[in-house]
DNA sequence: AACGGATGTAGTCGCTGTCTACATGGTAGG
DNA sequence: CCTACCATGTAGACAGCGACTACATCCGTT
């Protein structure tokens, strides 16, 4: 028999670890401070020593999938091959990530974050935003896309895989598959911004 | 003193119409059976007499919303205009719906539905996509946009402004006004399938 | 007028998040 | 060395929740 020490020494990681098992099998509302204990034999009120709310620990979710997703998307976007191919990699990786966990994606863009946290989240949320946009000013520059406001562009592109990725995470995709919506949307967008809008280009 | 009948007559509906309300103010997770029941007056199980579950309740809510945002798509989709214009229109009225409401479009893509409700609510909510297919095959034959597989890029479409819809439902859009988003969302994607995928035209 | 189903009430159960008081144990200062 | 402190864990309590049950009331049918 092995004794438990009082002191669990690593609890705050272990119940992240857990956490993200949880939801990922229950989703958010099945994620429960005292199940969540149970599971890594500890008192039920261990967890608030960690953090104060059961938003806090959500919060801290919601940040560590920030961070892996941004570790994703970066390297995505430092992979070869033309801009065109790099940013459809950067768009494979972000909805990939989203369908390899849709709940935590689901919480990451979740509203009710606690005041401190949101400010921190939506910095390291808009990191995917920043380097979407600075592959479209290169591409502009390069002549591949016609001219236009990179900032908009970049987050119509976020919005539209975002949307890509939520309705896969969320199987609203009848028959299509993922990759095939992927490479739909972004030949479509980036033939767009390649084409710029007529109507600018007219006056 | 006005006598109370034993029968509230309406229950079903007065259920609907305040949690309508308190999802908006407080999101799902803030909806109470027990104090939606305090809210019209009637008893804490008095609910479950037309909701089996607090998950019948929310579908029916889910239910409910997409009747109400198909009927503004329908009617967008109605307007007067070049094909080009009335496209414009049914993304605005979607992302405008989106935004009146997005605790209930939140609701409406959850993904845990009762099985029974998920097969008519997934019937329900196909209905824009199928709009906006009618409208590009529509397109496509007359010659305004390239061919292409006009349910792929339906679906491209609808998940890009659900991003957008989505985006700005939860305040995620920085700076950019909600209807800048759309508008540069619809011009990149009409112009992205004005001029078709160049890979595919090469071959 | 009597029956029976639909609708609402009241009580209970186990579960939850949060709060409190207390126990434990590592660590730094005298 | 030991003592005081603070972070960490335990144990108990509380109100609120969803769901279930037994019972009350109303209303349409026959």
């Amino acid at each position: 028999m092995i004794e438990q020490p009082y002191h669990h020494g690593k609890l705050r990681e272990a119940l992240l670890e857990r956490a993200m098992e949880t939801i990922e099998e229950a989703g958010v509302e099945g994620l429960s401070l005292r199940q969540l204990a149970r599971d890594v034999n500890v008192s039920h009120g261990a967890p608030a020593k960690h953090f104060r709310d059961k938003q806090a620990l959500i919060d801290a979710l919601a940040m560590a999938g920030f961070e892996s997703m941004n570790h994703r998307i970066r390297t995505a976007a430092e992979s070869s091959g033309t801009l065109q191919e790099r940013f459809v990699s950067v768009a494979k990786a972000y909805v990939g990530f989203a369908v390899s966990q849709p709940a935590l994606l689901t919480v990451m863009y979740s509203t009710k974050h606690h005041p401190d946290s949101s400010a921190e989240l939506r910095n390291t949320g808009g990191q995917g935003i920043e380097i979407a946009q600075a592959m479209i000013i290169e591409a502009q520059e390069a002549g591949v896309l016609a001219p236009g406001n990179a900032e908009t562009l970049a987050l119509v592109c976020f919005a539209s895989l975002h949307g890509a990725a939520l309705l896969a995470a969320g199987k609203h995709l009848d028959g299509a598959t993922v990759d095939d919506m992927v490479t739909a949307t972004t030949d479509t967008l980036w033939a767009g911004m390649a084409a710029g809008v007529p109507a600018a280009q007219n006056s």
